[in-house]
DNA sequence: GCGGACTATGACGAGAACCGATATAGCGAA
DNA sequence: TTCGCTATATCGGTTCTCGTCATAGTCCGC
């Protein structure tokens, strides 16, 4: 378990695209041109990764151990063959929960009134 | 105004780095050390950042315009001629607004018990 | 069953970002 | 005056980002 933590340490603060497919992968397994349009969706719009960002990403992912291709396949009907999915690894869940809490911490101290406050002493105004 | 939507959009999403440190500079202007150190505070020790991160950062931002140096200084009897204090510039403070907006965002979709589950149509299971 | 638009994965290279190591120098106290 | 800490800065290697191009399967109209 200590050794997990130092995995997760070793891992964060996570890339930008890191994150945001972590996140999209919460929402299930996907393939990886499903997982572009997510993000996208996810963020309103606000990101958009190409495909160098999201298949270099998801080659590091997978070496990380954070990702992992799945074998099972949808119904034949619906499927299409040259699609690969990806689901997380119970280490990428873990590491996207504690990213997560992370910025949600830095978030609420960015929005503390006592933390917005000027911090140099003994300033000599103008 | 349209033009400042654009020099947000074309600075997100912020690195890793450049979030913290504008974050810090929320609470008011700051020397380059000083901010090395408030950042592992605000994160609670998980982001250690070194020199060469936080001054490639800073050389970085200030090209960027998020923040400016200031000519003014702290009292003399607690000044210290190396430091070089920082602080946001309007741009900075609205990047930083923004970002943190969409990562708020991004937390609440995942977390959302809708999003949170699988999305693979029709999946034929082993 | 042919052709064209769209879906999907992947490689590549340039440039940006990150980080540890190292250098230099002012500071405060022993 | 020497030692340890504060503070800024650069360098080099590595990782990350992102647009572009290449390739190939799929879907749909015809």
């Amino acid at each position: 378990m200590g050794d997990d933590a130092e995995r997760i340490d070793k891992l964060t603060p996570l890339p930008s695209a890191t994150l945001h497919i972590l996140v999209a992968l919460l929402g299930g397994e996907k393939h990886g041109y499903a997982i572009m349009g997510d993000v996208e969706q996810l963020s309103d719009g606000a990101v958009r990764m190409g495909p160098g960002t999201l298949y270099g990403s998801i080659k590091r992912m997978l070496a990380d151990g954070l990702i992992e291709e799945t074998t099972e396949r949808p119904d034949p009907a619906l499927d299409d063959q040259r699609r690969r999915y990806y689901r997380l690894t119970a280490l990428g869940a873990r590491v996207c929960t504690s990213e997560l809490q992370r910025l949600e911490a830095l978030i609420r101290r960015a929005g503390s009134p006592k933390w917005a406050r000027r911090q140099m002493p003994g300033l000599k105004e103008a």
